[in-house]
DNA sequence: GTTCTAGAAC
DNA sequence: GTTCTAGAAC
């Protein structure tokens, strides 16, 4: 969804300038509902009111027609009004939207959709809100709701809808709210809504991957019962000549798929009766390709998990451009995965010669991502055949053959390379995906002496086909791990879940604030395992730790953040330190507690992210003598000769932080005022 | 004497 | 990661 400044019309006719906004807030409890109101209230500079059901009885749940009579005394007052319940069909909004005909009012919707997950961990973890819909009763409640969701529609009478589908979609419809002035009006229409019916999807390339159950791995080197499965580039039957000729594509295959591991190619289309898929069935049964291997689905590319496949990584049969829309399976792609795919893309490159490929890893932020397990998306681009576009083949088909092996070449062995990157990560059978998660799970919470000879050996085997080894983590070293596999299960000690990462306050802060975003990916420890097909959970995670950070800071504007890595952590899962700068703590007691975040065995995320994203892998400074550094202010770098006396120090020194720390958003601080 | 560190155990 | 504590440092 794109929302932005320039979508203000700052000249609006003259009645609409002194029009009021009614926003009918669409959600199940945990949406965001509340705290959308509550931001927009806070920044906006237009008068608003929150109607809100949960409290409108003097602090307790009202009814429809109180909220109804609040409004209609509000909008007399020339407010705005934001009307904060769930909203979630036609009927429940009816009341609402029908204020325009009693008052001069725009009625708009905003729909958070988002995931019913999400919500009810929401639910789950509040405490004290206005809803009290807390505890376990509210997954049951969240779920019968949302089964009676109707998304709004502007023949309902709304003059604009915004939906909302994860939390970058809800930040910019507040951020679009947010800055409304009085004068200002936003323009009518629906916004970010997903298409649900792509039917213009046409020849499709496809490809995906899983890992199943890959728990047999170590134990016995023969018996490779792991599943990895992936889909194949299917074709683009897109203006190019590839529509017809299976030929190239079933040979490709048959070279790939034995260079894939436990990949699998997958050609999808969206229709049984798919010219292209009937063809490509029959020539690989002719050349005896493992159907196991390589097969055909029929399905939609964007919902392929829904639709009963697991699927890791798909093709793209891009534009040369590699810009969203144009139709056909790449608007269908770019549309499904949100916005995220585009700034994604755009970081990687600006274009795609015929017969190349580029893997862009997919942001967990992405729809895409976080419903269908979506992690990479590969585009390529075949032979042109369109005079208006560069390197137009001009009907010379040969050189057209050429270049669609070529574009299939690049794609394959670009799936080559995720799926060798995936296994390096699964290591010890550790899958990331859900099912091989749920199992592996299980496994470790019932480790006994044959299981860890299991890993044992396991490590031996990997060890000798140069792959990394796993840290022995400690007992007392679990206690991350286990809240991030089942975060539901610790409701007291997390203050925030999502898809891919918890966030806890440390149970031993080392400064006033200190809280951990743990990263929910299996087999992810530390920032030793970290490569580039991590950059977006890394990022992710930077995210997630911002946003605390600048809460805290709304809190208390003197604090300073820094956000940043151990080289060496001493808890299993990697995990973002967000800690406040003046290590004002009783449990900061030791050389080790202060060197571990004033040392360069602390990594800056920011610098993590940039080492990943040029190197493909984190800078580590987990040498020990790093520890055992002398003790020096973290801001006039004066020398101290033990911890308490460094702790009287820092408890009033007033100068800078080094110049080092200050560039970069290394730190952060609260916006200066004006 | 007290304060502080650092290594072992968990 | 913390706690405990012997013994070094003051």
């Amino acid at each position: 969804m794109e929302i932005d400044d320039e979508m203000i019309k700052s000249k609006g006719e003259e009645e609409d300038k002194k029009k009021p906004i009614v926003v009918i807030l669409v959600g199940a409890p945990g949406s965001g509902k509340s705290t959308f109101c509550d931001h927009v209230m806070r920044v906006s500079t237009r008068p608003w009111v929150r109607v809100c059901q949960d409290t409108i009885g003097n602090g307790k749940a009202g009814t429809k027609a109180q909220c109804l009579a609040l409004s209609n005394t509000s909008l007399k007052q020339g407010k705005n009004i934001l009307i904060d319940r769930c909203n979630l069909d036609k009927e429940q909004r009816a009341d609402f939207v029908n204020l325009k005909n009693s008052h001069q009012v725009d009625i708009h919707a905003i729909v958070l959709d988002l995931p019913a997950k999400l919500c009810i961990s929401r639910c789950i973890n509040r405490t004290g809100h206005e809803g009290n819909l807390q505890g376990g009763r509210a997954a049951a409640v969240v779920n019968r709701m949302l089964q009676k969701k109707e998304s709004p529609k502007i023949n309902e009478g709304f003059t604009r809808i915004t939906f909302c589908y994860n939390e970058n979609d809800v930040q910019s419809a507040m951020d679009t709210y947010g800055s409304l002035s009085s004068i200002n009006t936003l323009p009518s229409g629906c916004f970010g809504e997903k298409k649900t019916d792509s039917k213009v999807q046409v020849g499709i390339m496809k490809f995906l991957k899983r890992v199943d159950a890959p728990s047999k791995l170590a134990s016995d080197k023969t018996d490779k019962t792991e599943k990895t499965d992936k889909t194949t580039p299917g074709t683009s039957n897109d203006n190019t000549t590839q529509e017809n000729h299976p030929v190239n594509e079933v040979e490709t295959v048959e070279e790939f798929v034995n260079k894939i591991g436990n990949g699998r190619l997958v050609l999808v289309d969206l229709s049984h009766g798919s010219k292209i898929l009937s063809l490509v069935k029959t020539k690989a049964a002719k050349k005896n390709i493992d159907s196991k291997k390589f097969f055909t689905f029929v399905g939609d590319i964007t919902k392929l998990q829904s639709g009963g496949l697991k699927c890791n990584v798909i093709a793209n049969a891009a534009n040369w451009r590699l810009k969203p829309g144009g139709g056909g399976v790449n608007a269908a792609i770019f549309d499904a995965a949100g916005p995220d795919l585009d700034t994604a893309t755009k970081q990687r490159a600006g274009s795609l010669t015929p017969g190349k490929a580029i893997t862009i890893p997919l942001p967990s932020t992405s729809p895409l991502f976080s419903k269908e397990g979506v992690t990479h998306v590969i585009h390529v681009l075949g032979p042109n055949m369109n005079q208006k576009r560069p390197n137009c083949l001009k009907d010379d088909y040969q050189k057209g053959c050429r270049v669609l092996k070529e574009a299939y070449v690049s794609l394959f062995g670009n799936f080559e390379s995720i799926v060798r990157n995936q296994e390096k990560l699964c290591k010890h059978f550790d899958g990331v995906l859900n099912s091989g998660v749920e199992k592996v799970r299980r496994e470790d919470d019932e480790v006994c002496g044959t299981e860890k000879n299991k890993k044992f050996k396991g490590f031996v085997e990997e060890k000798e086909m140069g792959g990394k080894v796993n840290k022995d983590w400690g007992s007392w070293a679990q206690a991350l791990y286990k809240i991030a596999m089942n975060p539901e299960k610790h409701g007291n000690d997390v203050i925030e879940i999502l898809d891919d990462v918890v966030v806890l306050n440390d149970v031993y802060p080392k400064a006033q604030k200190h809280v951990l975003v743990v990263t929910r990916v299996k087999g992810l420890e530390s920032l030793s395992d970290v490569g580039e097909e991590h950059l977006p959970i890394l990022r992710t995670m930077h995210d997630v730790g911002l946003k605390w950070a600048q809460t805290f800071l709304k809190e208390n504007e003197s604090l300073v953040f820094r956000l940043g890595y151990h080289s060496a952590p001493s808890m299993r899962q990697l995990h973002l330190h967000v800690i406040s700068q003046d290590f004002d703590s009783k449990h900061l007691k030791n050389k080790k507690h202060w060197n571990s975040f004033n040392s360069s065995f602390f990594r800056d995320s920011v610098d993590v992210i940039e080492e990943v994203r040029e190197e493909g892998k984190p800078k580590l400074n987990d040498d020990e003598k790093f520890m055992s550094m002398e003790l020096r202010c973290n801001r006039c770098r004066s020398a101290h000769p033990n911890i308490p006396r460094l702790k009287s120090h820092i408890a009033i020194c007033k100068s800078p932080f080094p110049e080092n720390l200050l560039q970069n958003g290394r730190l952060l601080h609260a916006p200066t005022k004006v």
